[in-house]
DNA sequence: CAGTATCCTGGACGATACTG
DNA sequence: CAGTATCGTCCAGGATACTG
């Protein structure tokens, strides 16, 4: 099978995508990216860049002051599948209304063949 | 939020994209699409047809002949994220030896600070 | 052929507590 | 501050059996 799938499961995993959206402007302590995912726990935050960084998408680098300060900043790899990413959610940002309407409408409809006047 | 996360679930569900990619060169019955996965299972091959056809993406069409003929196709609206998919792919084929290369290196890495001469 | 209905398992993810 | 360790939950997804 083709390599898409790896990839795939890697922008599916819950928050890769919002992480490397959030370091194209820029390197990012560890803490500045808890903030702003909003609703991360430390646990899949760091596990997230441990991947990235295993991945060659991200570098970490940790500055021995005190307290502790990591850096996160995404590497020329990471810097370019930013575009495909942003593709996609452009695509989303367009399309978001389409498709929410496509669902209202798909969910209203009868369940199956179930004519107006059937009282059930 | 924004409604990235929904897209990215959408794309992240493990057949979705598949799918779509199967899709791009026209309509193609349920048997079909389910040859040419290969590994999906009828339930999750059902699954995500409902859910593409819930959010817009494709039609399905029952020609109650005998035995019975199912199609799908993709809408317009899917057609369109057909390339933002396609962006992504490409990066994955692009980049997959890379990402390898990168994966190698970081597992083969000391797991931490433990000197070569140090025996264990 | 194209599904639906059930049951079951692994792993993603979260909450909490502790540490260098 | 930036993690690691542990435990518990939930559900995506697979296997299997049955049906219009």
């Amino acid at each position: 099978m083709c390599p898409c799938r790896d990839l795939l499961d890697m922008v599916a995993s819950k928050w890769t995508a919002l992480v490397i959206g959030d370091l194209e402007d820029g390197p990012k302590r560890f803490g500045e990216l808890k903030r702003r995912l909003e609703g991360v726990s430390q646990k899949m935050l760091t596990q997230t860049l441990r991947t990235l960084e295993r991945d060659g998408l991200i570098t970490r680098t940790v500055y021995p002051s005190v307290p502790l300060r990591v850096e996160y900043e995404l590497t020329e790899l990471g810097r370019s599948v930013t575009e495909p990413l942003a593709a996609l959610r452009l695509w989303a940002q367009k399309n978001y209304e389409t498709v929410a309407e496509a669902r209202e409408t798909f969910d209203s409809a009868a369940p199956v063949g179930l004519e107006p006047a059937v009282t059930r």
